[in-house]
DNA sequence: GATTTCATAATTGTGTACAAAAGTAAAATA
DNA sequence: TATTTTACTTTTGTACACAATTATGAAATC
Protein backbone atom coordinates (compact mmCIF):
# COMPACT_ATOMS: atom_id res chain seq x y z
CA UNK A 1 0.00 0.00 0.00
CA UNK A 2 2.95 2.28 0.36
CA UNK A 3 4.37 3.10 -3.24
CA UNK A 4 8.75 2.62 -3.34
CA UNK A 5 8.28 3.92 0.29
CA UNK A 6 11.79 2.99 1.83
CA UNK A 7 10.35 3.96 5.27
CA UNK A 8 10.67 7.52 6.35
CA UNK A 9 13.04 8.43 8.80
CA UNK A 10 11.33 12.11 10.11
CA UNK A 11 8.32 10.40 12.72
CA UNK A 12 5.28 11.12 10.24
CA UNK A 13 7.52 13.27 8.01
CA UNK A 14 5.94 12.62 4.10
CA UNK A 15 8.58 10.22 2.40
CA UNK A 16 9.61 11.47 -1.02
CA UNK A 17 10.31 8.88 -3.41
CA UNK A 18 13.50 9.40 -5.33
CA UNK A 19 13.03 10.64 -9.07
CA UNK A 20 15.82 8.18 -10.38
CA UNK A 21 13.97 5.06 -9.48
CA UNK A 22 11.28 6.53 -11.20
CA UNK A 23 13.16 6.88 -14.38
CA UNK A 24 14.93 3.78 -14.56
CA UNK A 25 11.21 2.58 -13.86
CA UNK A 26 9.66 3.42 -16.76
CA UNK A 27 12.89 3.20 -18.30
CA UNK A 28 13.13 -0.34 -18.10
CA UNK A 29 9.28 -1.00 -18.95
CA UNK A 30 10.22 0.52 -22.10
CA UNK A 31 13.41 -1.29 -22.97
CA UNK A 32 11.44 -4.67 -21.13
CA UNK A 33 8.75 -4.03 -24.00
CA UNK A 34 6.11 -3.83 -20.97
CA UNK A 35 5.41 -0.09 -22.51
CA UNK A 36 5.01 -0.26 -26.40
CA UNK A 37 5.86 2.50 -29.05
CA UNK A 38 3.62 4.95 -29.38
CA UNK A 39 2.08 4.54 -26.00
CA UNK A 40 1.24 8.50 -24.54
CA UNK A 41 2.62 8.74 -21.34
CA UNK A 42 0.25 11.12 -19.59
CA UNK A 43 1.33 13.17 -16.56
CA UNK A 44 -1.11 13.10 -14.65
CA UNK A 45 -1.42 9.00 -14.88
CA UNK A 46 2.30 8.78 -14.06
CA UNK A 47 2.35 11.54 -11.52
CA UNK A 48 -0.62 9.21 -9.45
CA UNK A 49 1.04 6.51 -10.20
CA UNK A 50 4.08 7.35 -8.84
CA UNK A 51 3.02 9.53 -5.88
CA UNK A 52 5.04 12.52 -7.22
CA UNK A 53 3.89 16.04 -8.17
CA UNK A 54 4.59 16.98 -12.34
CA UNK A 55 7.02 18.99 -11.52
CA UNK A 56 9.25 15.74 -11.44
CA UNK A 57 7.69 14.05 -13.53
CA UNK A 58 8.35 16.28 -16.56
CA UNK A 59 11.74 16.28 -15.56
CA UNK A 60 12.14 12.08 -15.74
CA UNK A 61 9.99 12.72 -18.83
CA UNK A 62 13.09 15.65 -20.07
CA UNK A 63 15.15 12.75 -19.33
CA UNK A 64 13.70 9.75 -21.01
CA UNK A 65 13.69 12.63 -24.20
CA UNK A 66 17.56 13.24 -23.97
CA UNK A 67 17.38 9.37 -24.09
CA UNK A 68 15.76 9.01 -27.56
CA UNK A 69 13.29 6.59 -25.81
CA UNK A 70 10.26 9.36 -25.23
CA UNK A 71 9.33 11.57 -27.98
CA UNK A 72 8.24 14.81 -26.25
CA UNK A 73 5.63 16.85 -28.87
CA UNK A 74 4.58 20.38 -28.17
CA UNK A 75 1.40 20.82 -26.11
CA UNK A 76 0.82 16.80 -26.36
CA UNK A 77 3.13 15.38 -24.55
CA UNK A 78 5.18 12.12 -24.34
CA UNK A 79 4.94 9.33 -26.21
CA UNK A 80 7.48 6.50 -26.08
CA UNK A 81 9.48 6.49 -29.23
CA UNK A 82 8.56 4.89 -32.37
CA UNK A 83 11.56 4.31 -34.55
CA UNK A 84 11.65 4.93 -38.27
CA UNK A 85 13.10 2.47 -40.94
CA UNK A 86 16.06 5.00 -41.50
CA UNK A 87 16.29 5.88 -37.77
CA UNK A 88 16.39 1.96 -37.47
CA UNK A 89 19.46 1.69 -39.80
CA UNK A 90 21.19 4.46 -38.25
CA UNK A 91 21.15 3.21 -34.93
CA UNK A 92 22.62 0.18 -36.22
CA UNK A 93 25.48 1.43 -38.24
CA UNK A 94 26.35 3.65 -35.01
CA UNK A 95 26.02 0.53 -32.94
CA UNK A 96 28.70 -1.29 -35.15
CA UNK A 97 30.83 1.74 -35.24
CA UNK A 98 31.56 1.91 -31.49
CA UNK A 99 30.79 -1.49 -30.25
CA UNK A 100 32.88 -3.12 -32.77
CA UNK A 101 35.61 -0.88 -31.47
CA UNK A 102 35.03 -1.70 -27.70
CA UNK A 103 34.57 -5.35 -28.76
CA UNK A 104 38.16 -5.21 -29.81
CA UNK A 105 39.52 -2.99 -27.00
CA UNK A 106 37.83 -5.26 -24.12
CA UNK A 107 39.87 -8.00 -26.02
CA UNK A 108 43.45 -6.02 -25.71
CA UNK A 109 42.63 -5.46 -22.36
CA UNK A 110 41.56 -9.17 -21.23
CA UNK A 111 41.56 -9.40 -17.49
CA UNK A 112 40.23 -11.38 -15.19
CA UNK A 113 37.68 -9.00 -14.22
CA UNK A 114 36.26 -8.71 -17.24
CA UNK A 115 36.61 -12.45 -17.43
CA UNK A 116 33.80 -12.39 -14.59
CA UNK A 117 31.88 -10.07 -15.55
CA UNK A 118 31.46 -11.84 -19.02
CA UNK A 119 30.81 -15.08 -17.52
CA UNK A 120 28.57 -13.98 -14.80
CA UNK A 121 26.14 -12.49 -17.46
CA UNK A 122 26.64 -15.62 -19.97
CA UNK A 123 25.13 -17.79 -17.13
CA UNK A 124 22.62 -15.72 -16.54
CA UNK A 125 21.92 -15.49 -20.16
CA UNK A 126 22.13 -19.26 -20.23
CA UNK A 127 20.09 -20.32 -17.54
CA UNK A 128 17.20 -18.10 -18.85
CA UNK A 129 17.68 -20.30 -22.26
CA UNK A 130 17.45 -23.46 -20.28
CA UNK A 131 13.89 -22.73 -18.31
CA UNK A 132 12.47 -21.12 -21.78
CA UNK A 133 11.62 -18.10 -20.19
CA UNK A 134 11.83 -16.37 -23.64
CA UNK A 135 10.97 -12.87 -21.99
CA UNK A 136 14.05 -13.19 -19.80
CA UNK A 137 16.01 -14.33 -22.32
CA UNK A 138 15.45 -11.39 -24.50
CA UNK A 139 16.33 -8.85 -21.34
CA UNK A 140 19.49 -10.65 -20.99
CA UNK A 141 20.47 -10.73 -25.02
CA UNK A 142 20.08 -6.73 -24.57
CA UNK A 143 22.17 -6.63 -21.43
CA UNK A 144 25.27 -8.46 -22.56
CA UNK A 145 26.02 -6.02 -25.12
CA UNK A 146 25.62 -3.41 -22.19
CA UNK A 147 28.05 -5.52 -19.94
CA UNK A 148 30.83 -5.56 -22.78
CA UNK A 149 30.74 -2.15 -23.66
CA UNK A 150 30.76 -1.22 -19.77
CA UNK A 151 34.33 -3.68 -19.49
CA UNK A 152 35.80 -1.63 -22.19
CA UNK A 153 36.59 1.17 -19.94
CA UNK A 154 35.18 3.68 -22.16
CA UNK A 155 32.81 5.37 -20.07
CA UNK A 156 31.59 7.65 -22.51
CA UNK A 157 31.18 5.42 -25.63
CA UNK A 158 29.36 2.97 -22.93
CA UNK A 159 27.27 5.36 -22.33
CA UNK A 160 26.57 6.06 -25.75
CA UNK A 161 25.87 2.11 -26.14
CA UNK A 162 23.23 2.22 -23.11
CA UNK A 163 21.54 4.74 -25.55
CA UNK A 164 21.82 2.56 -28.60
CA UNK A 165 20.73 -0.53 -26.99
CA UNK A 166 17.72 0.71 -25.55
CA UNK A 167 16.69 2.33 -28.73
CA UNK A 168 17.40 -1.18 -30.70
CA UNK A 169 14.63 -2.44 -28.10
CA UNK A 170 12.55 -0.35 -29.50
CA UNK A 171 13.56 -0.87 -32.65
CA UNK A 172 12.83 -4.91 -32.24
CA UNK A 173 9.84 -4.05 -30.43
CA UNK A 174 8.59 -2.05 -33.60
CA UNK A 175 9.47 -4.23 -36.83
CA UNK A 176 10.11 -7.58 -34.29
CA UNK A 177 12.26 -9.83 -35.28
CA UNK A 178 11.35 -13.10 -37.50
CA UNK A 179 12.90 -15.32 -35.43
CA UNK A 180 13.30 -14.85 -32.04
CA UNK A 181 16.78 -16.39 -32.51
CA UNK A 182 19.12 -19.27 -31.76
CA UNK A 183 22.25 -17.98 -32.78
CA UNK A 184 22.25 -15.03 -31.10
CA UNK A 185 23.34 -17.19 -27.85
CA UNK A 186 25.96 -18.78 -29.51
CA UNK A 187 27.30 -15.76 -31.10
CA UNK A 188 27.42 -13.92 -27.62
CA UNK A 189 29.38 -17.52 -25.75
CA UNK A 190 31.98 -17.37 -29.10
CA UNK A 191 32.90 -13.46 -28.85
CA UNK A 192 32.84 -13.74 -25.05
CA UNK A 193 35.89 -16.38 -26.03
CA UNK A 194 37.40 -14.27 -28.22
CA UNK A 195 37.64 -11.48 -26.25
CA UNK A 196 39.48 -13.04 -23.16
CA UNK A 197 41.50 -14.92 -25.86
CA UNK A 198 42.66 -11.05 -26.49
CA UNK A 199 41.81 -11.87 -30.37
CA UNK A 200 40.69 -8.46 -30.77
CA UNK A 201 40.35 -7.96 -35.07
CA UNK A 202 38.44 -11.42 -34.78
CA UNK A 203 36.64 -9.84 -31.60
CA UNK A 204 35.20 -6.78 -33.47
CA UNK A 205 34.64 -8.82 -36.82
CA UNK A 206 32.54 -10.80 -34.91
CA UNK A 207 30.41 -7.88 -33.29
CA UNK A 208 30.15 -6.57 -36.82
CA UNK A 209 28.50 -9.94 -38.17
CA UNK A 210 26.72 -9.97 -35.24
CA UNK A 211 24.74 -6.94 -35.16
CA UNK A 212 24.31 -7.05 -38.48
CA UNK A 213 22.48 -10.47 -38.13
CA UNK A 214 20.16 -8.71 -35.72
CA UNK A 215 19.22 -6.27 -38.02
CA UNK A 216 19.20 -8.47 -41.10
CA UNK A 217 16.82 -10.44 -38.81
CA UNK A 218 13.93 -6.91 -38.75
CA UNK A 219 10.91 -7.19 -40.53
CA UNK A 220 10.22 -3.69 -41.97
CA UNK A 221 6.79 -4.04 -42.62
CA UNK A 222 3.75 -1.72 -40.82
CA UNK A 223 2.38 -3.37 -38.13
CA UNK A 224 -0.63 -2.57 -35.75
CA UNK A 225 0.09 -0.17 -32.95
CA UNK A 226 -0.55 -3.18 -29.65
CA UNK A 227 -1.62 -0.80 -26.57
CA UNK A 228 -1.18 -1.74 -22.95
CA UNK A 229 -2.38 -0.39 -19.46
CA UNK A 230 -0.22 1.95 -18.00
CA UNK A 231 -0.65 0.84 -14.66
CA UNK A 232 0.06 -2.85 -14.88
CA UNK A 233 3.33 -1.93 -17.20
CA UNK A 234 5.02 0.15 -14.43
CA UNK A 235 3.94 -1.41 -10.99
CA UNK A 236 3.89 -5.13 -12.12
CA UNK A 237 7.59 -6.33 -11.17
CA UNK B 1 16.04 47.74 -23.06
CA UNK B 2 14.18 44.88 -24.35
CA UNK B 3 16.03 41.59 -23.44
CA UNK B 4 15.72 38.97 -26.43
CA UNK B 5 12.05 40.39 -27.69
CA UNK B 6 10.76 40.40 -30.96
CA UNK B 7 7.70 42.35 -30.85
CA UNK B 8 5.32 40.62 -29.62
CA UNK B 9 2.21 40.11 -31.96
CA UNK B 10 -1.03 40.25 -30.02
CA UNK B 11 -1.79 44.22 -28.94
CA UNK B 12 -0.86 43.89 -24.89
CA UNK B 13 -0.37 40.17 -25.41
CA UNK B 14 3.03 39.25 -22.96
CA UNK B 15 5.49 37.79 -25.76
CA UNK B 16 6.92 34.60 -24.98
CA UNK B 17 10.53 33.95 -25.55
CA UNK B 18 11.39 30.25 -27.29
CA UNK B 19 13.20 28.33 -25.14
CA UNK B 20 15.18 26.65 -27.54
CA UNK B 21 16.89 29.99 -28.28
CA UNK B 22 17.93 30.31 -25.03
CA UNK B 23 19.17 26.86 -24.64
CA UNK B 24 21.63 27.45 -28.08
CA UNK B 25 22.42 30.79 -26.61
CA UNK B 26 24.16 29.59 -23.44
CA UNK B 27 25.05 25.93 -25.08
CA UNK B 28 26.86 28.95 -27.62
CA UNK B 29 28.27 30.96 -24.84
CA UNK B 30 29.61 27.55 -23.17
CA UNK B 31 31.21 25.96 -26.24
CA UNK B 32 32.76 29.73 -27.21
CA UNK B 33 34.41 30.15 -23.97
CA UNK B 34 32.21 33.40 -23.04
CA UNK B 35 31.24 31.41 -20.01
CA UNK B 36 33.99 29.62 -17.80
CA UNK B 37 34.11 26.03 -16.78
CA UNK B 38 33.09 26.02 -13.07
CA UNK B 39 30.52 28.88 -13.69
CA UNK B 40 27.87 29.03 -11.26
CA UNK B 41 24.72 29.50 -13.25
CA UNK B 42 22.15 30.40 -10.91
CA UNK B 43 18.45 29.71 -11.94
CA UNK B 44 17.42 33.53 -10.22
CA UNK B 45 19.75 35.49 -12.38
CA UNK B 46 19.58 33.26 -15.59
CA UNK B 47 15.86 33.90 -15.62
CA UNK B 48 16.21 38.18 -15.18
CA UNK B 49 18.61 37.91 -17.91
CA UNK B 50 16.42 36.63 -20.46
CA UNK B 51 12.82 36.58 -19.06
CA UNK B 52 11.39 33.60 -18.40
CA UNK B 53 10.25 31.83 -15.17
CA UNK B 54 12.42 29.46 -13.09
CA UNK B 55 10.51 26.34 -14.65
CA UNK B 56 11.77 27.18 -18.29
CA UNK B 57 15.18 27.87 -17.28
CA UNK B 58 15.27 24.65 -15.25
CA UNK B 59 14.02 22.38 -18.44
CA UNK B 60 16.82 24.09 -20.73
CA UNK B 61 19.79 23.95 -17.47
CA UNK B 62 18.54 19.72 -18.20
CA UNK B 63 18.75 19.78 -21.44
CA UNK B 64 22.24 21.12 -21.48
CA UNK B 65 23.68 18.41 -18.97
CA UNK B 66 22.02 15.96 -20.77
CA UNK B 67 24.27 17.38 -22.88
CA UNK B 68 27.33 17.16 -20.64
CA UNK B 69 28.19 20.49 -20.67
CA UNK B 70 26.70 21.78 -17.24
CA UNK B 71 26.47 19.96 -14.14
CA UNK B 72 23.76 19.33 -12.37
CA UNK B 73 24.55 19.10 -8.29
CA UNK B 74 21.41 18.40 -5.85
CA UNK B 75 20.65 21.56 -3.77
CA UNK B 76 23.75 23.60 -5.67
CA UNK B 77 22.52 24.44 -8.77
CA UNK B 78 24.05 24.42 -12.23
CA UNK B 79 27.76 24.83 -12.74
CA UNK B 80 29.31 24.76 -16.32
CA UNK B 81 30.99 21.39 -17.05
CA UNK B 82 34.71 21.40 -15.82
CA UNK B 83 35.93 17.98 -17.33
CA UNK B 84 38.48 15.53 -15.72
CA UNK B 85 41.66 14.44 -17.09
CA UNK B 86 40.32 11.28 -17.32
CA UNK B 87 37.03 12.41 -18.69
CA UNK B 88 39.89 14.40 -21.41
CA UNK B 89 41.23 11.06 -22.47
CA UNK B 90 37.88 9.43 -22.89
CA UNK B 91 36.06 12.27 -24.82
CA UNK B 92 39.09 12.32 -27.41
CA UNK B 93 38.91 8.75 -27.47
CA UNK B 94 35.33 8.80 -28.68
CA UNK B 95 36.21 11.71 -31.10
CA UNK B 96 38.81 9.04 -32.81
CA UNK B 97 36.37 6.27 -32.84
CA UNK B 98 33.77 8.56 -34.63
CA UNK B 99 35.14 10.90 -36.38
CA UNK B 100 37.97 8.52 -38.12
CA UNK B 101 34.65 6.21 -39.45
CA UNK B 102 32.97 9.77 -40.85
CA UNK B 103 35.34 10.83 -42.19
CA UNK B 104 35.78 7.66 -44.38
CA UNK B 105 32.15 7.15 -44.54
CA UNK B 106 31.69 11.11 -46.07
CA UNK B 107 34.53 10.28 -48.19
CA UNK B 108 33.28 7.00 -49.96
CA UNK B 109 29.61 8.92 -50.30
CA UNK B 110 32.26 12.12 -51.86
CA UNK B 111 29.55 14.37 -53.49
CA UNK B 112 28.83 18.14 -54.84
CA UNK B 113 26.90 19.06 -52.19
CA UNK B 114 29.89 17.92 -49.48
CA UNK B 115 32.19 19.75 -51.66
CA UNK B 116 30.21 22.97 -51.05
CA UNK B 117 29.69 22.35 -47.52
CA UNK B 118 33.05 21.61 -46.92
CA UNK B 119 34.66 24.40 -48.93
CA UNK B 120 32.25 27.13 -47.89
CA UNK B 121 33.29 26.30 -44.24
CA UNK B 122 36.92 26.57 -45.50
CA UNK B 123 36.52 29.34 -46.50
CA UNK B 124 35.18 31.01 -43.29
CA UNK B 125 37.99 29.43 -41.77
CA UNK B 126 40.60 31.07 -43.39
CA UNK B 127 39.04 34.28 -43.89
CA UNK B 128 39.11 34.37 -39.94
CA UNK B 129 42.51 33.27 -40.04
CA UNK B 130 43.60 36.00 -42.33
CA UNK B 131 41.94 38.79 -40.30
CA UNK B 132 44.17 37.66 -37.46
CA UNK B 133 40.46 37.12 -35.28
CA UNK B 134 42.03 34.78 -32.97
CA UNK B 135 38.41 34.00 -30.98
CA UNK B 136 36.80 33.62 -34.37
CA UNK B 137 39.25 30.64 -35.31
CA UNK B 138 38.93 28.91 -32.39
CA UNK B 139 35.29 29.22 -32.93
CA UNK B 140 35.51 27.78 -37.17
CA UNK B 141 37.60 24.95 -36.16
CA UNK B 142 35.58 23.59 -33.96
CA UNK B 143 33.13 24.27 -36.77
CA UNK B 144 34.60 22.26 -39.06
CA UNK B 145 34.32 18.94 -37.47
CA UNK B 146 30.65 19.48 -37.13
CA UNK B 147 30.30 20.16 -40.88
CA UNK B 148 32.19 17.37 -41.81
CA UNK B 149 30.34 15.25 -39.61
CA UNK B 150 26.99 16.54 -40.65
CA UNK B 151 27.95 15.60 -44.37
CA UNK B 152 28.16 12.00 -43.23
CA UNK B 153 24.94 11.17 -43.48
CA UNK B 154 24.55 9.70 -40.13
CA UNK B 155 22.87 11.96 -38.17
CA UNK B 156 23.11 9.79 -34.92
CA UNK B 157 26.85 9.98 -34.95
CA UNK B 158 26.86 13.15 -35.57
CA UNK B 159 24.85 13.82 -32.95
CA UNK B 160 27.17 12.28 -30.77
CA UNK B 161 29.87 14.33 -32.30
CA UNK B 162 27.89 17.63 -31.44
CA UNK B 163 28.21 16.46 -27.76
CA UNK B 164 32.15 15.24 -27.63
CA UNK B 165 33.02 18.72 -29.92
CA UNK B 166 31.29 20.74 -26.80
CA UNK B 167 33.18 18.84 -24.26
CA UNK B 168 36.10 19.31 -26.17
CA UNK B 169 35.58 23.31 -26.11
CA UNK B 170 35.63 23.10 -22.81
CA UNK B 171 38.48 20.44 -22.14
CA UNK B 172 40.72 22.99 -24.38
CA UNK B 173 38.93 25.84 -21.86
CA UNK B 174 40.34 24.17 -18.57
CA UNK B 175 43.61 22.22 -20.25
CA UNK B 176 44.89 25.05 -22.47
CA UNK B 177 46.63 24.21 -25.66
CA UNK B 178 50.20 25.80 -25.48
CA UNK B 179 50.12 26.71 -28.90
CA UNK B 180 47.36 28.20 -30.45
CA UNK B 181 48.18 26.57 -33.10
CA UNK B 182 48.82 26.78 -37.19
CA UNK B 183 49.19 23.30 -38.14
CA UNK B 184 45.34 22.57 -37.41
CA UNK B 185 43.86 24.79 -40.62
CA UNK B 186 46.29 23.16 -42.78
CA UNK B 187 44.98 19.72 -41.60
CA UNK B 188 41.41 20.73 -42.02
CA UNK B 189 42.15 21.80 -45.84
CA UNK B 190 44.05 18.73 -46.33
CA UNK B 191 41.40 16.27 -44.87
CA UNK B 192 38.83 17.74 -47.21
CA UNK B 193 40.93 17.13 -50.02
CA UNK B 194 41.08 13.67 -49.00
CA UNK B 195 37.48 13.24 -48.16
CA UNK B 196 36.36 15.18 -51.78
CA UNK B 197 38.98 12.84 -53.65
CA UNK B 198 37.59 9.59 -52.39
CA UNK B 199 40.18 8.27 -50.19
CA UNK B 200 38.54 6.92 -47.22
CA UNK B 201 41.51 5.18 -45.70
CA UNK B 202 43.67 8.35 -45.85
CA UNK B 203 40.83 10.43 -44.67
CA UNK B 204 40.66 8.22 -41.52
CA UNK B 205 44.17 8.23 -41.28
CA UNK B 206 44.50 11.73 -40.81
CA UNK B 207 41.30 12.51 -39.03
CA UNK B 208 43.33 9.99 -36.34
CA UNK B 209 46.70 11.90 -36.13
CA UNK B 210 44.92 15.43 -36.55
CA UNK B 211 42.54 14.68 -33.39
CA UNK B 212 45.66 13.25 -31.70
CA UNK B 213 48.15 16.08 -32.55
CA UNK B 214 44.69 18.48 -30.61
CA UNK B 215 45.12 16.35 -27.82
CA UNK B 216 48.48 16.07 -27.21
CA UNK B 217 48.92 20.20 -27.79
CA UNK B 218 46.92 20.32 -24.32
CA UNK B 219 48.63 21.08 -20.72
CA UNK B 220 47.43 18.96 -18.15
CA UNK B 221 48.67 20.91 -15.17
CA UNK B 222 46.46 22.86 -12.51
CA UNK B 223 44.85 25.86 -13.59
CA UNK B 224 43.39 28.99 -11.59
CA UNK B 225 39.76 29.14 -12.13
CA UNK B 226 39.04 32.51 -13.96
CA UNK B 227 35.57 34.17 -13.69
CA UNK B 228 32.93 36.33 -15.62
CA UNK B 229 29.45 38.11 -15.58
CA UNK B 230 26.57 36.75 -16.78
CA UNK B 231 25.12 38.92 -18.14
CA UNK B 232 27.79 40.25 -20.09
CA UNK B 233 28.78 36.74 -21.30
CA UNK B 234 25.39 35.68 -22.65
CA UNK B 235 23.42 38.83 -23.69
CA UNK B 236 26.92 40.65 -25.76
CA UNK B 237 26.64 39.23 -29.05
C1' DG C 1 43.78 35.07 15.98
C1' DA C 2 41.49 30.90 14.82
C1' DT C 3 37.44 28.09 15.27
C1' DT C 4 32.80 27.13 16.32
C1' DT C 5 27.95 28.54 16.76
C1' DC C 6 24.20 30.62 15.37
C1' DA C 7 21.01 33.73 12.88
C1' DT C 8 20.04 35.44 8.41
C1' DA C 9 20.15 35.55 3.49
C1' DA C 10 20.41 33.37 -0.83
C1' DT C 11 19.39 29.48 -3.64
C1' DT C 12 17.33 25.32 -5.09
C1' DG C 13 13.29 21.68 -4.77
C1' DT C 14 8.53 20.71 -5.52
C1' DG C 15 3.57 21.00 -5.50
C1' DT C 16 -0.13 23.56 -7.23
C1' DA C 17 -3.07 27.01 -9.53
C1' DC C 18 -4.40 28.85 -13.56
C1' DA C 19 -3.84 29.63 -18.59
C1' DA C 20 -3.44 27.72 -23.15
C1' DA C 21 -3.97 24.14 -26.32
C1' DA C 22 -5.80 19.97 -28.01
C1' DG C 23 -9.11 16.38 -28.01
C1' DT C 24 -14.14 14.88 -27.94
C1' DA C 25 -18.67 14.42 -28.86
C1' DA C 26 -23.19 16.28 -29.33
C1' DA C 27 -25.90 19.65 -31.96
C1' DA C 28 -26.48 22.32 -36.10
C1' DT C 29 -26.11 22.76 -40.95
C1' DA C 30 -25.85 21.38 -45.65
C1' DT D 1 -25.52 10.88 -44.24
C1' DA D 2 -21.57 13.77 -44.16
C1' DT D 3 -19.62 17.96 -42.56
C1' DT D 4 -19.11 21.82 -39.69
C1' DT D 5 -19.85 24.22 -35.47
C1' DT D 6 -19.86 24.59 -30.80
C1' DA D 7 -19.58 23.57 -25.95
C1' DC D 8 -17.18 20.86 -22.89
C1' DT D 9 -13.45 17.88 -21.14
C1' DT D 10 -8.87 16.52 -20.93
C1' DT D 11 -4.12 17.44 -21.05
C1' DT D 12 -0.08 20.18 -21.29
C1' DG D 13 2.55 24.85 -20.39
C1' DT D 14 4.17 28.12 -17.11
C1' DA D 15 4.57 31.07 -13.24
C1' DC D 16 4.71 31.29 -8.57
C1' DA D 17 4.42 30.24 -3.55
C1' DC D 18 6.36 28.00 0.03
C1' DA D 19 9.52 24.40 1.90
C1' DA D 20 14.12 22.60 2.31
C1' DT D 21 18.85 23.20 1.80
C1' DT D 22 23.01 25.62 1.51
C1' DA D 23 25.86 29.78 1.82
C1' DT D 24 27.26 33.83 4.48
C1' DG D 25 28.82 36.54 8.02
C1' DA D 26 28.57 38.16 12.73
C1' DA D 27 28.94 36.86 17.48
C1' DA D 28 30.66 33.71 20.81
C1' DT D 29 34.12 30.60 22.42
C1' DC D 30 38.62 28.73 22.88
Amino acid sequence: MNKTSTLSAAPGGAETVDSDQIYNRIFDAIVDHNLAPGTHLKEDELCDIFGIGRTRMRAVLSRLAADHVVNLVANRGAFVAKPSVEEAREVFRARRVIECHLAERAAVNASDSIREAMHAHLQHENRARAAGDVVQVIKRCGKYHQVLADQADSPIMAHFVRELIARSSLIIAVYEAKTPDEAELEEHTRLTELILEGQGNKASELMDRHLRGIESRLDFSSKDDTRRDLRSSLLSP
